[in-house]
This record gives structure tokens, C-alpha cells and sequence, in this order.
DNA sequence: TTTTTGATTATCCAATCGTATTATGGAAAT
DNA sequence: ATTTCCATAATACGATTGGATAATCAAAAA
């Protein structure tokens, strides 16, 4: 997590400075301060991501982020220095975790390339049902240019989708894919697998379905990949 | 098109007014000031569904809105009464144009039951390629719970899904779609129809590919095709 | 022609926005 | 024990927000 790595690289640092110098070291090696800060930080994060997935960017006001995070509002200045850097760390909160969560499970590599394909969809449909607000902060956001888009592309969209390109130039070739675009299978698999996820409050309102429900998740797995792994239409 | 419904509205209202009662009836039966007025109205509605769809409703001000449409920010307080308003009859007029473009072609009928799921899936592409604000204005609002969303749901949302889920079963019982939930049709048909186009921007930064070619359209809508309904995973 | 109507313009308002600045109080360093 | 530092708190600021109101002026009605 973004949040454990800031607090592993202040202990190492704190660590850094004190050893050998001092033979007191704190316990837990690091202040009761920097706990705080850190935990402020975290809490500010947890509630941008909220309020950003929830109203997007220009409806999220830093106060209501602030609000939220049970803080005062000035202190979001202190610690992203604005609210466009607030944004940025918690994209780049996002991808991170969504490269840890998604790491292949063991015993992934030995499956059969259509087998491996219906993992790896499951796998992301759970991604997306258990974090929507990954789906939300990032549509909100590519709907319109921006230099924020600009900087998502650069830093991390591109990056997936190399390896989503890499992945699927695999599944095209062992036919667990068709022979279509990359940009295409990329484009449908994601938006379908995202979709009723981010949308839940509209799922809601009109099918009457709850999409937090575990088996729901699992019976749009299922739906997805029949859709496009086991079905031809007839005739 | 909604702004002609409220044009022949008054049309047939004025000719109603003066019918019998006057012998003299003007030219094109309607007044310079009411045709100003509706054309007013038309730029005012034109301007909310670009800005609407390019920065959500809290993103676009009514002052923004009014600039682009070449009207003083107070004349939209007057036509709709409201910011929310205005939002709701831009949202009326994007769905009775989608009722209006996507009308089964003639000989349609005629079709087999997958030339026909061909057909519609190409068309609806087309249109959502031609009209990307609609999925953005609708994603962005249908992404949190609302008044607005409930309204849109309630208006139209519910009668679109019940219009698809006769066509998915239909589709379903001749085998053109696979026998999954109607909700998992309705939601991975619409968001890959509309996700390249909806995030056209996100799609040339990072894919270099500039969706509004009609060759991109017409590649796109083949590759949905034969990952839907063409394609079976290999094994 | 005169009067009336109503579409448009020009301001005004309180609330909220992101950000900047200063004060404060207690942990950390000396 | 004393000083320093800095995370937090408390305001302040100008800009912008959606909405309300009053003035204007030409088309339509009389």
C-alpha cells in the first residue's frame, strides 16, 4: 500500500539516522509525530479517493475531502500542497495497489491459455467490484483532456496498457482471444468489466440488484466470460 | 429532434390562436420573437450538452454554459428556471434523439435473428461514437446516487432497459446471445459500445488513435462483433 | 399610434471555492 | 530545563458559484 511504503520509507530513514550514532532506538523506530502525520496523511488519502470517485474532481471541494478525512482544511494544503497533487497520490494510490492485487495467483502460469484467460478476467471483475472507485476516478477523469489526464497517461495508463497489449498479443495467439485490434480487446474487456461496478448506484435504481453482493460479482464473472469466451451465435 | 417538437408545438399553437379568428395568418406561422426565442433556447441547450458531457453537472457553471451559447448567464435562469433543469432537458433530448436514430432500418426485420444482433450492435456503435456526450453526460451522473439520477432512471433509464431486456431474450431464445442474466447484456453490450468513444481522449493520448474516423468506428463495431458473437476461446 | 408584453441585459447577492498566511502548542532536539 | 521545530489550527483573501432582481427595449397587440 501507498501509504505502508511512506511509513517503511520514514522507519528505514529514521532508522538511517540513528543507527550507529545512538544506541537508543525507538520502539517501533519511529516518534509519536511522525505516526500522526503519517495517519493524518493516510486519512486525507481515504477520503480524497471517496469524495473523488463520488463527485469527481470539480465536485469534490477540499473541504469536504477535509471534512471527511476529520481534519482542518488547510491541512491538505501542508500535506499535498494542493489539490491537484492530492489527486495525483491518490492515482498513484490506485495503480499501485491495483498491481499488488492483481499479481497472478500461484499456479497461473501451469493453466491452459483459455484457463488462464477466464482466471485473469475473474480475477479483474473482483478487482473492479471490490474498488470501484478505481473505474470511477478514472473515467471521471478521461472523459475530458486535462493535464491531469495527460499526467495519468504518462505515468500509469500507458503503462497497463503495454502490459495489457502484452498479455493479449499472448491470448490471440494461442485463440483464448480473437484476432482483433489490442486496442479494442482492451477497451471491451475493461469498460465490461468495470461497468456495472461503477455504475452501482444506476444498477440499483433500476434492475433492483445489489453488486457489493458476492455471488452477484461472481454471476457477472461467469456472464462475462461466457459472453466472450464460450459463446458463437447460432446460424 | 426536441427543439423541433417545442418549434411545431408553437407552430401549431399560434396557427390554433389565429385559426378562424384572423384572416391573416404570417408567413411560416410563427413570429420573429418566438423563433428567436426557441433558437435562444436551441444554443442554450446545444452549449449544456457539450459542457455537461465535458465536465459533469458541478464541473460546468451556468455562466460557462451561457458564454458558449453567446447569451447573457441570466436568460438560462429564465428559459429553464434552473442549472437542474436545464440538465433534465438536455438529458430529455438526448434520449428521444436516440429513440430517433436508432430505428430499425427498413428490411431489418427481414434479417436473420444474428444478422440482425449484427445490425443493431453496428448501429448502436455509430451512434455512440456520433453522439459521445451522451454516455459521458449519463456515466458522470449515473456514477453517484442522485435526484438527478433517480429522475433519469425513472424517465427513461427504466424504459430503455425494458426495451433491451425484450430484445436480449429474444436474442437469447434464438441463440444470438449467450443464456446470461438480461442486466449482464445490457451492461457489456453498452459500456464496449460506448467506452472508446466516451474516453476518446484517453484513447488518442494514449493509443495515438483518433476515434472520430469512420474507419476506427467501422474496425471498432467489427471487433465487438467477433469477440461477441464470432469468436469461441481455443481448448 | 399607443400600449402592452416578454425576451434580453445588467447588476447584485450570499455561499462556496482553492489557496495563502499567521498563530499555537507540544513533541523532539539540545 | 530550555530551545527549536513543525504538525495542526484559525483566519483571511479574491475569485467564482447558482440564483434573484430590476431595468430596457423592440415586437406584438390594441
Amino acid at each position: 500500500m501507498f501509504v505502508d511504503e511512506l511509513r517503511n520509507a520514514v522507519f528505514h530513514y529514521t532508522n538511517w539516522l540513528t543507527k550507529g550514532d545512538c544506541v537508543q532506538v525507538q520502539p517501533e523506530g519511529i516518534g509519536v509525530r511522525e505516526r500522526q502525520k503519517l495517519e493524518t496523511r493516510r486519512k486525507i488519502l481515504q477520503a480524497a479517493l471517496d469524495l473523488f470517485a463520488e463527485k469527481g474532481f470539480e465536485g469534490a471541494s477540499v473541504r469536504d475531502i477535509a471534512a471527511r478525512a476529520g481534519v482542518i482544511h488547510g491541512l491538505i494544503k501542508y500535506h499535498f500542497e494542493s489539490k491537484d497533487q492530492l489527486w495525483k497520490a491518490a492515482v498513484d494510490y490506485l495503480f499501485e495497489r491495483q498491481t499488488e492485487e492483481m499479481q497472478p495467483p500461484p499456479g497461473y502460469e501451469d493453466l491452459s491459455p483459455s484457463a488462464q484467460a477466464r482466471d485473469w478476467i475473474r480475477r479483474y471483475v473482483h478487482y473492479c467490484a471490490r474498488h470501484p472507485e478505481h473505474a470511477r476516478i478514472m473515467v471521471q477523469e478521461s472523459i475530458r483532456d486535462s493535464e491531469r489526464l495527460r499526467w495519468a497517461v504518462d505515468k500509469h495508463i500507458n503503462n497497463a496498457h503495454e502490459i495489457a497489449r502484452e498479455r493479449g498479443k499472448l491470448r490471440v495467439a494461442n485463440g483464448a482471444y480473437p484476432d482483433i485490434p489490442q486496442h479494442a480487446i482492451i477497451y471491451i474487456i475493461s469498460a465490461a468489466a468495470q461497468s456495472p461496478f461503477m455504475l452501482a448506484s444506476e444498477v440499483a435504481l433500476s434492475e433492483g440488484i445489489d453488486v457489493t453482493d458476492t455471488e452477484q460479482i461472481d454471476a457477472y464473472a461467469d456472464a462475462l466470460i461466457t459472453f466472450l469466451l464460450d459463446h458463437r451465435a447460432a446460424e
